[in-house]
DNA sequence: GTTTGTGAAGGATTTCACAGCA
DNA sequence: TGCTGTGAAATCCTTCACAAAC
């Protein structure tokens, strides 16, 4: 079932509440739960039913009146429109210690996601094993990335090197970044980058903290 | 130097955003650089000149017309604004492979974020060494925040004990929570949460990808 | 009776555009 | 002249409220 949608059509933070909503969803079903009112997901969401029922009515008509989600039903459906339901492939560029701690990171495997190439720069590290994969030259990005037809990359690598990796990411073709770079990255527009920052994560949120 | 700015008058997004404009300005000013426009500003974090200068200022005027702003002052205001100029400790729970990977995290030190307490609820691990601190009983948990003052808690357990975890950090007094776990968490309005969940943002991704 | 789906209203955020200052 | 600071306008997002469906 390949959904059509124009992603153009639909507001991004729409978008990025999706994954939520299957996250929560799966919760239920795996609690035997077989249908759900927008309350109910709303509740558990701490957000208002209102925005629920919005949100996925941006991608069609789910529910029944007076009942509420078919639970699996939806999560299906959605996966779907997020294309959840193939396998991602992704290539990893920087094999230091946070790079090692995202490959053997067992939350991506599970969710479809897959990491099936490590890069670095560094002479030292390339045919070192991580992960049972051979640490690879960066020369080679282009090819890999080429044909295997990959449309994501993991940045970690340090600060310093970041925005010149996810360059050479965009040059080989990927349109998805997972940037755990400390830096504001810059990408072309049908480029999509999403940083993972813990620390910029603490650092507003001391902001009401201060007393 | 205290800033004094009532939170609630300034927009959730606009906070979110002054980490990334010190940690902007921290790179100019290591660059050598003295002052800097708003343009300058919005092309390296891809926004616009206007917004910057909005944000700005609901804080304060802190530029010079015709000429833009002082990076150095201009960071330091906005770490003051932050509370980024003072230490802040916190604790952190579970300490499985992620745990380790977050204590040995070398990012946070440099900020003024350090990790004085480290609790795991599993028998087997309470009194090892991770990071040359003694692993404690959660049963301790609450004396620990109360006596050392600690307002941040950092969560690295497993998704099915996180929201009971989240619980009792709320419980102990904590104020700010960094959730490393898959689950949308549930805490009182007195208390920030923020995510980081790399799946959360490769699935929002795979919904441009998909064609 | 209950809950969805959705136009319309309301609120929040971003962008515009320009007066005012260096 | 060049760039800030900021009201006003425009846009975007959320919430309301209710007809329609079960």
């Amino acid at each position: 079932m390949q959904e059509i949608i124009n992603a153009d059509s639909v507001p991004d933070v729409v978008v990025q509440r999706l994954p939520l909503y299957v996250r929560v969803l799966s919760h239920f079903a795996s609690a035997g739960i077989e249908v759900i009112s927008s309350e109910q997901l709303g509740a558990h969401l701490q957000m208002t039913p209102a925005q629920i029922r919005k949100d996925l009515s941006y991608f069609g008509r789910f529910g029944k009146q007076g009942r509420g989600y078919d639970v699996g039903n939806l999560a299906v459906r959605l996966r779907s429109i997020l294309g959840l339901d193939s396998q991602w492939n992704a290539v990893l560029i920087g094999v230091g210690r946070l790079g090692r701690a995202v490959v053997s990171y067992p939350g991506f495997e599970p969710e479809g996601f897959r990491i099936v190439a490590v890069f670095d720069a560094d002479e030292r590290l390339v045919g070192h094993e991580v992960g049972s994969m051979r640490v690879q030259k960066l020369t080679e990005l282009e090819q890999t990335v080429t044909e295997r037809d990959i449309k994501i990359g993991i940045v970690t690598v340090p600060a310093m090197y970041a925005q010149e990796v996810i360059n050479q990411l965009v040059r080989a073709g990927v349109k998805a970044i997972l940037n755990y770079a400390p830096i504001p990255p810059v990408v072309p527009p049908d480029v999509r980058v999403q940083g993972v920052d813990p620390v910029l994560a603490l650092q507003s949120m001391t902001f009401y903290l201060k007393n």
